[in-house]
RNA sequence: GGCCUCAUCGUCUAACGGUUAGGACAACGGGUUUUCAAUCCGUUAAUCGGAGUUCGAUUCUCCGUGAGGUCACCA
């Protein structure tokens, strides 16, 4: 057993990186890491028409983006041409395959491998015993043409050659395992050990693809509306996997720690935006704060970026939002502008329930008054609202003094408390917003 | 349709023969100084159906049913 773990995470470049894909690189990389083996990222470009130079790039942009390190030399199918046209010749020569005349499709000479027929079993790390009869497979091509091989004989020369310990893919490849064992044993190899896991799902059970469910399906998307990598990691990891405990927030750390196959579940799951988004939430709380006003900063509009005003809004919204494209939502819902300068005011929305509009500008007074009192350097939050909240108390009701002030300072329905607000603008400000509503 | 796989709250899941079937997200209700947010507390909510094995089945077996995957000169 001196067989040191090898994983592969081997995507073609012929798409973005999807959801499940990142699931199952993030499953190779945690049991290599985990065993201290090895983590290998192969480029499977053997269709030359849907390969991409730019999802290529993506790929490797999307894996360093996660942080998700490989080890070694990245393999790639075309550069490999003459190693398949060697082991397609060693294949018929030994009579597992032979090149078969075509009369129909491009190319007339496939070449196929000879079925043997007959039941395949093999062991798979979640499902145990898989049994599955090949017969119906026919002789089934495994090249276009003697330069040409397609997906099932590279994966298995490649395999091979990167000394494969674990095959960790997607439940979709389950059906393809039996033919690549009969290619890997015609090779002279020895079949690596098998683990597929389930499918990440869309709300209507069926496989998350881009096809089906669009941009939501890409690692891109997530990327694009400001996910932290850490969330979006531990959010993966435990669709299909739980250690079991009721821990929720994981590391990448504590998840290589943790990983285990036993506890990998054999269903599809759902991905879950809800959740995703409380989990980010959970790790952006985690964030140091300089990082956190960065990134709020960064996301806001370009005229408001700079203002010392942002700056103080910066807890405001943090409270707000849970990834980083909130930010940005917010204040395209213009739910910030009043923080820029003063909002419009509807003279009935002031009024608080049934108040009589008489209190209510008596009430303003008060606030203004009370406001005056307070030097511009203790023009905080805190004093803003022990002065205001001073005066609330005595009324019938706090609402009478509290709506409108908060409602005269943001013009809006829905907003931060009034101390914030006010605290957030400046005293001059604040009194001349009151004034006007007045 | 053939083959394969799967089946616990709406969702992600825990319980690997004995629990009032637990947690989290969401939803809902309430508190927390007016609205929003945040926060705290609470509520609703699940073992697909039927046989068997067993003193006892979410758990083991079988049969249904349902769902998904796959059936390319794509990967």
């Amino acid at each position: 057993m001196d067989n040191k773990v090898v994983t592969r995470f081997p995507p073609s470049p012929t798409g973005l990186l999807q959801m499940g894909n990142i699931r199952t690189a993030l499953y190779n990389y945690l049991f290599s890491r985990q065993n201290s083996g090895k983590f290998i990222v192969r480029i499977e470009d053997t269709d030359k028409e849907r390969s991409k130079k730019e999802y290529e790039k993506a790929i490797f942009s999307d894996l360093k983006w996660l942080g998700l390190e490989y080890d070694g030399e990245v393999l790639k199918s075309s550069d490999r041409t003459e190693i398949y046209k060697k082991k397609l010749h060693e294949l018929i020569e030994k009579g597992f395959a032979y090149i078969s005349q075509e009369t129909e499709g491009e190319n007339r000479e496939v070449v196929r491998f000879k079925n043997p027929g007959g039941e395949i079993k093999f062991q798979d790390l979640i499902r145990g015993e898989v049994t599955m009869d090949v017969s119906d497979l026919k002789d089934f091509i495994i090249a276009r043409n003697i330069n040409d091989p397609i997906y099932h004989l590279a994966v298995c020369v490649d395999d091979l050659a990167s000394g494969i310990t674990h095959v960790i893919r997607g439940e979709d490849h389950i059906s393809n395992t039996p033919r690549q064992i009969l290619i890997i044993e015609a090779l002279g190899g020895v079949r690596p050990i098998y683990a597929h896991i389930p499918l990440i799902l869309a709300q209507d059970k069926s496989k998350l693809s881009k096809r089906k469910h669009g941009e939501t399906a890409s690692l891109k998307y997530y990327i694009d509306k400001g996910y932290l990598s850490e969330a979006i990691i531990n959010f993966l990891a435990l669709i299909g996997w739980n250690p079991g405990g009721e821990q929720e927030i994981f590391t990448l750390d504590e998840l290589i720690k943790e990983f285990d196959f036993s506890k990998v579940q054999k269903g599809g799951g759902i991905l879950n935006i809800e959740k995703l988004d409380w989990l980010n939430k959970e790790h952006m709380k985690r964030m140091p704060q300089e990082e956190i006003e960065k990134s709020i900063l960064a996301h806001l509009p370009e005229g408001m970026q700079d203002k010392t005003i942002a700056r103080r809004l910066v807890p405001i919204i943090f409270d707000r939002i849970s990834k980083w494209a909130d930010v940005k939502e917010m204040a395209e819902k213009e739910e910030l502008d009043f923080f820029f300068k003063p909002p419009a005011i509807d003279k009935a929305k002031l009024i608080y329930k049934k108040t009589a509009p008489e209190k209510i500008t008596k009430n303003l007074h008060l606030a203004i008054q009370a406001l005056e009192n307070i030097s511009e350097n203790n023009f905080t939050a805190e004093d803003i609202k022990n002065s205001l909240m001073t005066i609330a108390d005595s009324l019938e009701n706090r609402g009478e003094l509290l709506h409108p002030v908060r409602y005269a300072l943001s013009g809006a329905d829905k907003s931060p408390d009034p101390f914030l607000i006010a605290a957030t603008i400046g005293k001059n400000e604040t009194l001349s917003r009151l004034k006007k509503a007045i």
